[in-house]
DNA sequence: CTTATTTGACCCGC
DNA sequence: GCGGGTCAAATAAG
């Protein structure tokens, strides 16, 4: 607990200096005849800073404080995610006798109701666009749009990929900005109960459901610890790459991602941005995820009559295999933080795992 | 073949 | 009834 406590303190309190050092430097950009996209980025800088720092604190009490970031008014809840008993069905009447179902149901929406809901505000430059989306290293699966009325754009319905093997009810949805076109607004529901991302940027050949379904030895989510090491070290790793991006992002491009450094560039379903791609546009370290989806949602919406698929990132930018994660932590532990070491297990009993064994 | 997306229909709360 | 959210059949993609 300790420990857990020394190591968000420790992540809190640089995330915020990071953000006042950068608010800092904003100021002194203001002051001379910078760059709108220099100041700009700055902006985003900071904001992902708070986010990070957010998030830590999300984290941090999983139990009890859903996230609650800005607008959307969660309800206040208290959602531990208890695990759904819902045979990883459908929560509509389906297959399954109705008046048995009935009662389950209307638990799950109300469940649903009170996740945990928090809203990013994910900022794509022009040149990211054309890249793709980013993806925030979980695996999403679309399941819906809709056109919101008084809204340009149509709403995109991402839920987690997992949901009916991991019974992962972890959703999102996407939608452009009227405004400002470049900015999505990405709003999460529910947070992860599957190991996600670590999976998804695995090199493995074959697919993140494949390797759960087909060989359920070899992920590591049946283990609870790991799972939640996983989580962790994600979400350092988020923070990491956010804080390299920030110091570096114009000396040290080659750092700046997992992606080159662990070689799953060219993974089969996932390409892999190089990281100058996106520094390039650079929009802010916290996002660059080291992975694209493999669909390109912009060009999607603008070739395809109507459905687009973006695949934004939030703040925790999840993923990486076990070797990364060694990898980053040498390296972490030698640069900044340290409080690194800790946190893989500290946080453990506090995430609300849904059982993994529990489900099927 | 398996997995993901599209898209109209459906459900549900207001 | 309306609008937002979800489902699921059809379809596309790999």
């Amino acid at each position: 607990m300790e420990q857990r406590l020394n190591w968000e303190q420790g992540t809190l309190i640089s995330e915020l200096i990071q953000g006042m050092e950068l608010a800092k430097q904003l100021r002194v950009h203001l002051g001379t005849a910078s760059s709108a996209e220099s100041r700009e980025l700055l902006v985003q800088k900071i904001l992902s800073s708070y986010e990070n720092a957010l998030l830590i604190l999300k984290l941090s009490g999983p139990m009890g404080q859903p996230p609650q970031q800005q607008n959307v008014g969660a309800t206040s809840g208290c959602v531990p995610e208890s695990p759904l008993s819902i045979n990883g069905g459908s929560p509509r009447s389906d297959d399954f006798d109705k008046d048995n179902n009935n009662q389950e149901i209307r638990d799950v929406s109300k469940k649903r109701k009170m996740m945990p809901r928090w809203t990013d505000q994910v900022k794509v430059s022009s040149e990211s666009m054309l890249e793709g989306p980013h993806d925030d290293g979980y695996s999403w699966r679309k399941y819906g749009q809709k056109d919101i009325l008084g809204a340009k754009y149509p709403r995109s319905y991402y839920r987690c990929t997992y949901r009916n093997t991991k019974n992962c009810w972890a959703t999102k949805q996407v939608q452009r900005s009227d405004e400002d076109p470049t900015i999505f607004e990405v709003t999460y529901r529910g947070t992860h109960t599957c190991a996600h991302g670590n999976q998804a940027a695995i090199p493995p050949p074959a697919s993140p459901e494949k390797i759960d379904l087909k060989s359920k030895t070899l992920n590591n989510n049946n283990n609870p610890q790991l799972q939640s090491q996983d989580i962790l070290l994600n979400l350092r790793k988020g923070l990491r790459v956010n804080t390299q991006g920030l110091d570096n992002k114009e000396m040290a491009p080659s750092f700046s991602f997992p992606s080159t450094s662990f070689g799953y560039l060219k993974s089969e379903n996932h390409s892999f941005l190089p990281s100058g791609v996106l520094d390039n546009d650079n929009f802010f370290g916290s996002f660059s995820s080291p992975f694209m989806s493999p669909a390109t949602p912009e060009l999607n919406y603008f070739s395809a009559s109507h459905s687009q698929s973006d695949n934004f990132g939030g703040i925790l930018n999840a993923y990486q295999s076990e070797s990364d994660l060694t990898g980053l932590i040498s390296a972490n532990t030698s640069a900044t933080n340290s409080p690194i070491m800790d946190l893989d297990f500290s946080l453990d009993p506090n995430f609300p795992f849904d059982t993994p064994g529990f489900f099927s």
